[in-house]
DNA sequence: CATGAAATGAGAGTAGCTCTCAATATCTAG
DNA sequence: CTAGATATTGAGAGCTACTCTCATTTCATG
């Protein structure tokens, strides 16, 4: 009926024996993200409802809610945080944590970076204007913090949620949500490869002392 | 009517010559957290309504929306920030930079026990529990941030927002955060100021590399 | 193809939050 | 002390995110 919708899936999904439920899931998913991202490069979050996007993505609003348990959660779920976790635990164990932690970060931030670089903008662009959106990113990157915590204990050889873990892992998470938002505050002109390293510098060592 | 609402406004809320208008308007807000505060007590964040906090604080829904913008920031709003960027503006200029932190942190911990020791602790159970409490609390920590990060800038010489600064800044609210809800999950059991000593130790000098 | 399971849609309902407008309370001049 | 300007409030309508239930449809499987 209406075979214009554009809702290209944005990669190609591989799907080898999956049954067709599955699949009509996964297509479902994106369309519903798909539909929230160019609904809201036209009219901006706050102006999009979930009716709309349910409308876009010819689905009924319940159907989305079934999907994404919030608004913010169309725009921000993500799939890095397990692969992240995943390569921190596979990284060499003579390595010094410092640069385990580098290595990892800057992979995610290129992975990113190659693999869409458009909803990487644009949600560091919704974290700078849309409260809830930033609110909500926090929050998951406080969940990521918690796994990474359970790494640095891991190798540290720490308690498993000693406090020093705990703080380390949560400040190094607000240093790398700051990134972002200074990254899109300046309208996405630095490296952020180059900006993270800046940022784990300071984690990693404190501010030094003075700079004049 | 009805004369045994408790409503207690905690402090007696000095208020020399201030006009009719303005006191009323400091008891109005009173009466509204009082009863939030109460009501929460009985019932819980979740199943605690504004019209519930409207009825008990003997105003209409409408004006407790008047004096709180969000739900959260009944529970939340505090006025520690300000005086907290106050005093550290005012310490020696020769003092060393962490030390002034220190300084200023410890404080305002203080302060905070000393004056209402209940509802820190609530708020910090809060943080612990809801979601959009704790979400709430990282945002406005974050713009607490942001002034800290001016503070700092100032004091070691960098630019305004320098990346450094920004990323030092949120990585001190985001570790400091995760002691409330450390000594909250830990109920209440450690010294509050005690973590905050571990805390900025990690966070001024990193993890140590190890410690085993 | 028939039966069971899963996904969907429709709709009612809740609550946070906004906005408008009329009524009331406080302040300030004369 | 009174009148008019101004600030605060209450009442209520309205929007939207979000939840829950139930009937219907769609896929899986023997």
């Amino acid at each position: 009926m209406t075979p214009m919708t554009p809702a290209r899936t944005s990669p190609p999904t591989d799907l080898p024996q999956l049954g067709l439920r599955e699949r009509k899931k996964i297509k479902t998913r994106t369309a519903i993200r798909d539909a929230t991202y160019a609904l809201i490069e036209e009219q901006g979050y706050d102006a999009t409802t979930i009716e709309q996007i349910a409308e876009r993505a010819e689905v009924s609003p319940s159907t989305v809610f079934r999907y994404f348990p919030t608004k913010e959660d169309i725009v921000l779920t993500d799939e890095y945080d397990a692969m992240l976790l995943d390569e921190l635990r596979s990284r060499p164990a003579d390595e010094p944590w410092p640069d385990s932690l580098r290595y990892v970060t800057r992979r995610a931030i290129g992975l990113a970076r190659a693999e869409e670089p458009e909803v990487t903008r644009l949600r560091a662009h919704l974290m700078v204007q849309v409260p809830a959106v930033r609110a909500r990113m926090m929050e998951s990157m406080s969940v990521t913090g918690r796994l990474l915590a359970s790494a640095v204990a891991a190798r540290t050889g720490r308690p498993q949620d000693s406090l020093e873990v705990r703080v380390y892992a949560m400040s190094l998470i607000g240093g790398l949500a700051e990134i972002s938002l200074y990254w899109a505050e300046n309208d996405f002109r630095d490296d952020l490869t180059e900006l993270l390293d800046r940022a784990l510098d300071v984690i990693e060592h404190g501010l030094s002392p003075d700079v004049s």
